[in-house]
DNA sequence: TTAATGCCCATGTTATCCCATAATTTGTAA
DNA sequence: TTACAAATTATGGGATAACATGGGCATTAA
């Protein structure tokens, strides 16, 4: 799971430090961390190999004609998977760093199966947003189930 | 099942001890202890980590692009796995302890399935009002139901 | 050559661990 | 019920380890 929100520094080489909670998590479950273009967001998001297959897995599922389909297929085209140096640090690939604005600063962003990295400014304008929603809309209602594993 | 309230130092380091009742409850169940910025008030949420991994659950079972998701992620971000020292201690984040205004000073509050961390003068201030409330309104009804597990 | 990449080590900062002491609660016996 | 001892809990400070970050250097690719 990935919890949690914190500020790292991306250097001139375009090298950043993985929260050491997040790759934890990662290195416990033995799992390679996936980077891609979020859907809807401008942001990168980080997840695992297994949870990337997932979303291949999905393609097969529909019309391979369709829109839907289209669309995941140039998601994975923009997925890299990373490699960590030995001080925990990986290379954001200039494709993710232009999509997400990126430059010298990256906020990491745990949202539970998966991860978000901003700007600090796109961070910002995204986390108002969702208090004034949160202000409107009261609370999520959530029919909280046991979990079965 | 976490009850009472009672108060406790945060020191230099941003150090404060979890009330031993709380701590023997989550290690009895061995839960990890998570704290996250409530959703409704000005102060800090804590549970269990299973409690946490429910709404993350939750989050697939919505339409991904609703702003009911859009907000049960903002809150995964602002949650925080807890580690204890030897002496029954968390650290609080900058992040929480900004937002619940605490200082030198929490104020725990049992509320059944989760607890609240207050500054005092935002849980005094909680307290008047609940005060004014029951005494204008009248006790509240319940329906007691029997629970399942 | 020039740039990009991988690998290594150095450093400042922060969190974690450990031990000591103070405060509080609990237990026991007069 | 009171008095005292023992155990538990809360708090303080210092040593240690982990983390984030910067830079050097060899290797590879364009």
């Amino acid at each position: 799971m990935f919890l949690s929100t914190s500020y790292n520094k991306i250097d001139s080489k375009s090298r950043v430090s993985i929260p050491a909670t997040f790759r934890l998590n990662l290195e416990k479950n033995n799992e390679p961390l996936i980077l891609f273009k979020s859907l809807q967001l401008k942001c990168i998001e980080g997840t695992t190999y297994s949870r990337m297959q997932m979303y291949i897995n999905a393609i097969d599922e529909l019309d391979a004609l369709s829109d839907e389909a289209f669309v995941l297929r140039m998601m994975m085209a923009d997925s890299f998977e990373m490699k960590f140096d030995t001080g925990g640090r990986v290379i954001i690939p200039d494709i993710l760093m232009n999509f997400s604005g990126l430059t010298d600063k990256a906020v990491f962003m745990g949202i539970g199966e998966s991860f978000y990295i901003w700007s600090p400014t796109e961070y910002e304008s995204q986390y108002t947003k969702s208090q004034k929603i949160l202000k409107e809309k009261g609370p999520p209602k959530l029919i909280l189930k046991k979990q079965s594993d």
